[in-house]
RNA sequence: CGGGCCGUAGUAUACCGGUAGUACGCGUCCAUGGGGUGGAUGUAGACCGGGUUCGAUUCCCGGCGGCCCGACCA
């Protein structure tokens, strides 16, 4: 895409009404708008990253064998009152409307109840089972208090994922294999050394639930890292006999400040029973469905890369999550010479297949080099007078600041899509 | 929901009981062209309502909005 037909603009300088990281950084690099607190537009550099994340959920969870569909937003009140959460003093982040036709509707904050409802069509023998479907949605929680920019939001994007199975056998299958799919998740988006399976505390079906939390500062949790096993221990849980439960000494533990960015439950067959959601197994009786969810904010998935990899200058995104593999930039002015053959490297890249957001901007080397360090994508290549003497480009990694003369061939042989 | 702070051009800020100044941005022009270049010129602003006052952007009250701490947070 070429730069000069992106419509967002830099800004030197963050909004005064944002303290977090990711949100100053986002919106002076033009990712993300914020249309009121807790609330957030993706514009399209924002949109591209967030579609980067999803596509590599969205493989792994297809990878599962679960089937991708989309709920609704709007969300009946009977449904709800079958678990008894929709009075709000069950549920404190309800918004909630009534129809002009007449009765209430609610606002998705959360899809459980009536993805596991809408099931009740489909379900019906333990033939049909095991079952796994997800959705990315946005969910609508009206929070008390918005913060953290695109970390704790009003309106976000989640992916969820439910797993219907016959028995609990058959569930911890599917838990163990998320377990794996969320692990990579965490490693394909370059989180991978600093996020960690973690125990927390369980609710009404289990001991444990498991969250998946990135060590950061921004954190609002308080984690207990066991680096040899690659696990944590929320401080929520952290007893002693949790800790002979797991097999770890207090002494192997060092404590951290975390953000959740996964959170995967077992429901047992309870909620399935207040849905009515049975099955017939081979000796004819009706069973209550075995429902596990399993969670991933997407959009703060984002705010965490975002507040992880940033540096000094701006953001640096892992390739894998970039809005863009190449940033092409050329520092030649009016159809020069320097411009003509940025003009040509940009065909030859975008022929080639490869992601380039090319700045044909008439401005300053200064200017442009500020802003590509502010957008963060991972890889620059600069066309200038010194390259084009040289015969090579000059190629600059933009998390090491590392730079290096190469030709166009062996750029496309590296970072080819 | 308890507590605190704050609303001035698109953005960031300043001053002031007598209708607002600067920087960035945006427009035009000249110079410049490898780390936010220099100059000229133009553009654009007091959240809403009420009160006090000769006069309110400024003081007071209310509303709306924003941020922070805590609580909350499948």
């Amino acid at each position: 895409m070429r730069q000069s037909r992106l419509f967002t603009k830099t800004r030197r300088e963050a909004p005064k009404d944002e303290v977090s990281k990711n949100a100053q950084l986002l919106i002076r690099a033009g990712f993300i708008h914020k249309e009121m607190a807790g609330v957030y537009a993706y514009l399209p550099l924002g949109l591209r990253t967030l579609e980067k994340i999803k596509a590599i959920v969205r493989e792994e969870m297809d990878a599962l064998g679960a089937q991708e569909l989309i709920m609704t937003s709007l969300q009946r009140k009977e449904v709800w009152e079958k678990t008894d959460r929709w009075d709000e003093a069950k549920v404190d982040v309800w918004f909630k409307s009534k129809l002009a036709a007449g009765g209430d509707v609610g606002f998705g904050w959360s899809h459980e109840e009536p993805i596991t409802e809408m099931m009740t069509q489909y379900l019906s023998s333990y033939r049909d089972l095991p079952v796994y479907v997800y959705q990315f949605q946005t969910k609508l929680r009206n929070e008390l208090r918005a913060k953290s920019g695109i970390m704790r939001g009003r309106e976000f994007v989640m992916k969820d994922m439910y797993s219907y199975t016959a028995d609990a056998a058959e569930h911890k299958k599917i838990y163990d294999a998320a377990i794996d799919a969320y692990l990579r998740i965490y490693r394909r988006v370059g989180l991978g050394d600093r996020t960690f399976l973690t125990f927390a505390s369980g609710g009404a079906f289990t001991e444990f639930s498991h969250e998946f939390q990135t060590l950061s500062d921004v954190g609002e949790d308080t984690v207990y890292v066991h680096r040899g096993r690659g696990i944590a221990i929320n401080e929520e849980v952290m007893r002693d006999d949790v800790l002979s439960k797991l097999g770890v000494a207090r002494n192997e533990l060092e404590k951290a400040k975390a953000i959740e960015v996964g959170n995967i439950f077992d429901f047992g067959g309870a909620k399935s029973e207040q849905l009515s959601l049975f099955f017939k197994n081979e000796a004819g009786e009706n069973v209550p469905v075995h429902l596990g969810s399993y969670g991933i904010g997407v959009t703060r998935l984002m705010g965490v890369l975002a507040e992880v990899f940033a540096d000094d200058k701006g953001l640096v995104w892992p390739a894998t999550v970039a809005p863009f593999r190449i940033h092409l930039i050329s520092l030649g002015k009016d159809g020069d010479e320097v411009a003509r053959a940025a003009e040509d490297l940009y065909e030859v890249f975008k022929n080639a297949g490869l992601e380039v957001l090319f700045d044909d901007r008439d401005l300053r080397a200064g200017e442009k080099f500020a802003d590509a360090d502010l957008i963060g994508i991972p890889t620059r290549v600069v066309v200038g007078r010194d390259a084009l003497a040289k015969g090579a480009l000059e190629v600059t990694d933009r998390a090491t600041g590392a730079v290096e003369l190469i030709t166009r061939e062996e750029i496309l042989r590296t970072y080819h899509a």
